[in-house]
DNA sequence: TGGGCATGCGCAA
DNA sequence: TGCGCCTGCCCAT
């Protein structure tokens, strides 16, 4: 269940299991070599943009963490059981274990590589110091449908098919509409509805609450939900409440 | 019990 | 443009 409110919360849940002790960090399928580099290292922080996660140990060594669809963490009570063969990375701290397996991307990088990943990213709603004001620069430039533009995480970080779905929905904007389209105003209530989303999202651990996504009819109206096939991904519809 | 699908993304072709 | 990643969940059988 990947999109922004997953990622932050795992960054809490490792930064209060791990933060400010040395941990065993091992890949046991293999995958992650470099896991010997920070291995018995400090865990020093933990930090989350979008669907980045991001480790990092004493010395300025981090391990950035990208779940793509189906990646996961799960936390196992100590002492930890014998890890699947799938396991990319393990980390075992003094009161709990976490395993990631089918994770995207799990690299170590340096400081300058972080500032690399970040470069490409956009505003991320979940963060306070967030500017959205550069994410509507960016969207007003775009010569593509709004759908399609929120996906794209140089615009906003963060925000995924669900949430893409309800938050349109929200505002009775189509996602075909095109990006440069969007008003000044519009945007930042499609921000503002993007904080909240993702805020609850963090709270309650899930996405609650759908008015479209995945569903054969609007909970607002009752009309059928329109799906096709945007750039790749299913975008979702209700073309009463969200006249184009 | 097993097939299909997906809240993502990078890369080869 | 389509595949690989390699899991968890849902649904049909």
């Amino acid at each position: 269940m990947p999109e922004g409110h997953t990622i932050r919360r795992l960054a809490s849940e490792h930064e209060r299991l791990f933060a400010g002790t040395p941990v065993r960090v091992s890949s046991p399928q293999g995958r992650f070599g470099d896991a010997r580099v920070v291995d018995g290292a400090v865990l020093e922080a933990t930090d989350a943009w979008g669907k980045h996660l991001f480790h990092e140990y004493a010395g300025g060594r981090i391990v950035h963490v990208h779940l793509g669809l189906y990646g996961t963490f799960t936390t196992h009570a100590l002492p930890a059981p014998t890890p699947r063969e799938t396991c990319r990375m393990r980390i075992v701290g003094d009161d709990a274990a976490v395993d990631l397996v089918g994770a995207t991307i799990c690299e170590l990088l340096d400081g300058g590589g972080k500032a690399a990943v970040l470069a490409r990213l956009g505003p991320d709603p979940l963060r306070p110091d967030a500017d959205p004001d550069r994410a509507w620069q960016s969207l007003r430039r775009r010569r593509i449908p709004v759908g399609q533009a929120l996906l794209d995480q140089s615009v906003v970080a963060g925000v995924g098919n669900v949430y893409r779905a309800e938050a349109l929905k929200a505002h009775g904007i189509h996602p075909l509409r095109q990006a440069s389209s969007i008003t000044e105003e519009e945007w930042r209530a499609l921000w503002r509805t993007l904080v909240r989303l993702l805020r609850k999202g963090v709270r309650e651990g899930r996405i609650s609450g759908r008015t479209i996504y995945r569903l054969d009819a609007c909970q607002t109206c009752g009309a059928p939900v329109r799906r096709w096939d945007l750039a790749g991904r299913w975008a979702y519809a209700c073309e009463t409440c969200q006249p184009l």
